[in-house]
DNA sequence: CGATCGTTTGAGGTTCCTCAACAAGTGTGG
DNA sequence: CCACACTTGTTGAGGAACCTCAAACGATCG
């Protein structure tokens, strides 16, 4: 639907090289907070290596994650004064870029190139929203795990790749697609049992059946029902 | 919530007067579109009066509705090139303000004003995706209708009012919780006769025990339950 | 090795979706 | 004006889907 957009935008991901000499480069360790909502943006960052999420600290405590961060997505621009969202590594090592906001801004205003840019990283999050929305409007369960692993899957870091890696937890998983945890296991194990994917251990899927994926997560159920 | 933030932004909610050289309004009739999504995006608008929402058309022919548009909001100004979501006007005659992007953009560029209210704006429309977010992370739908009647309540519109005007129909509710209609019917039933809400008339609801909605909201049912 | 975490599977119960019918309101045409 | 269709909202019955609780398994780590 909108990945032949995402594979456009791959050329335009090589950030202007003013950008590069703002940046300083942190490692968080798993579940480690890179930075938490409400507090003052003075930071956006940049995921080089490993993985991260955004999420939203509900006040029951429990959390919303509201999209996943793979090397090579930005985040924490569009905030104006406070940070809307929290966001977490989810890999063991995971490093971050960190921009300055207060120089990003001066460059921004200087560099029209660096202005696009930004604006260019800005409207991703944004795409990231709604593509998660786009998750919620589907009713199963069913659908609602096909469409996350073909998203996963049409992902620019999955390219190159025979399968797709999944360096969240099921947990994760179930927090995104709001869903319980045994929900998501139970899912994958039966698009496993009908061969339309194969785990190559727990973090890996590899899409066999591509078409009765997309026919599961846009097709009311019953047409895809045992 | 974020109850205190929007009823800050009352008072800065006066556009500036550049703005209101550049605008014409428009009228639409019950259900007819505003917008289309991936339309090029040569309009912003701002809706005068009446009731309008964005919404996303899914590859199945439903609909998800993203958002509720009422008189003040602004919608279509993110939108890089072409728009995002679709937006319908919910009730009978909605007056639009059309803002030309082209002439909007170059206020911008030469109105430091204009430029921050436009950003406000634009940050409005992703608050308006992050508010439907925290709705659909509640898990029954006790919690989201309860949700969604506290989210209209603190809508500016409603401030002044003893009742809150559900301008949309139970079909729209539904659409934007992710709930069957008759769902959200039943709910509505069951909150009034807990004596938490009144309905005067189908499409007005009046808040009689906010606490007890608040907590229908954030806790999770089995403390709610009868 | 024990402990904890992440994942999977099972059993049971509840919620919510589906299908159906009905009532009230609205518009249309004869 | 009434008959008719259509929309909108509500209520009921039944069943499927998913959540909850529980337990077992493998992996990792101290």
């Amino acid at each position: 639907m909108d990945r032949s957009s995402s594979r456009d935008d791959v050329s335009a991901r090589q950030p202007p090289l003013a950008l590069e000499h703002i940046t300083s480069a942190i490692l968080y360790k798993k579940k480690e907070t890179i930075c938490l909502q409400n507090d003052p943006a003075a930071f956006g960052y940049k995921i080089l290596h490993g993985a991260a999420c955004e999420c939203v600290l509900l006040p029951d405590g429990r959390r919303q994650v509201i999209g996943f961060l793979m090397p090579g997505d930005v985040f924490g621009l569009w905030a104006r004064h406070t940070h809307m969202f929290s966001s977490e590594a989810l890999a063991e090592s995971t490093a971050v870029a960190r921009y300055p906001r207060h120089l990003l801004e001066r460059l921004v205003e200087s560099d029209a190139e660096v202005a696009r840019h930004v604006h260019r990283l800005a409207s991703e999050a944004v795409d990231r929203m709604q593509r998660r929305m786009v998750l919620l409007a589907k009713i199963s369960a069913l659908q609602r795990v096909s469409g996350f692993l073909l998203q996963m899957a049409d992902r620019p870091m999955s390219y190159g790749m025979d399968g797709i890696s999944l360096p969240m937890s099921r947990y994760d998983i179930a927090d995104y697609l709001v869903l319980a945890v045994e929900t998501v296991s139970r899912t994958l194990t039966q698009l496993r049992i009908r061969h339309i994917i194969a785990l190559a251990g727990t973090r890996c899927v590899r899409i066999v059946n591509r078409r009765a994926l997309e026919g599961y997560s846009t097709n009311d159920d019953r047409a895809a029902r045992h």
